[in-house]
DNA sequence: TCGACATATCACCACACAATGATATGTAAC
DNA sequence: GTTACATATCATTGTGTGGTGATATGTCGA
């Protein structure tokens, strides 16, 4: 862990956007297209300033770009890159070669 | 953030093996070909045992192999697919269209 | 300006989890 | 068996961060 500027931790910071499931359905609802706070509240059951902050997360990471129209904001995803990484993570964990089975915690003691 | 088997917390598993800064030094190094613990611990700086508990996490996940090979073990990463994923975030991270600025952390009060 | 709605921020709690130092397991040479 | 080396696990600590409820900001219509 030395400074912040290394590429590695932009990176991280980078995968942390996508390691939430609150985040995750966030922007799966996003592939589909352009979507309100509101919208997104609706579909995913999160609360609303939950939704919030995450949003504002994503937002931040760079993930997702917000505009005020009348009294919503649109947000939508950023890059079309965002859809194909999650396409290809979508391949890695429902694929044929199925990964993630039973990944524990880091910290598991058990 | 309902049952544990639902396709997005699957994902957000696999993203979370991508979101420490510790274990994407040790993809990195993985992604250069196979690497002994001992390989992994002068070229990233991790102390040992740090290193083991998160191979141990990225074995887990699926994202690793880990076989025995005499008194060493010799990790590798156990799909392509993985490393075609850790380019998609480079070309994110680095690229022109760069993203990941500023983001600060999802609780960020302030 | 006031009321209604959409979104953002705040303060707090609780828990996950990364790092460390010590120690245990495992493997090979003597 | 015993020593030396490679790796894994343990126990502990501290901090990051996700969730919630209350509240603030912002936007529009009357």
């Amino acid at each position: 862990m030395l400074v912040e500027t290394r590429p590695v931790n932009l990176q991280a910071k980078l995968f942390r956007g996508f390691s939430d499931p609150s985040r995750l359905s966030i922007l799966e609802v996003l592939r589909g297209g352009p979507a309100s706070v509101s919208d997104i509240v609706a579909v995913t059951g999160l609360s609303q300033p939950n939704a919030s902050n995450h949003l504002r997360c994503l937002a931040e990471c760079g993930l997702v770009l917000g505009e005020q129209q009348g009294r919503f904001v649109r947000y939508r995803l950023s890059d079309p890159r965002i859809d194909k990484l999650m396409a290809l993570s979508d391949e890695l964990v429902a694929g044929p070669a199925r990964l993630v089975d039973s990944c524990a915690n880091y910290g598991a003691r058990g």
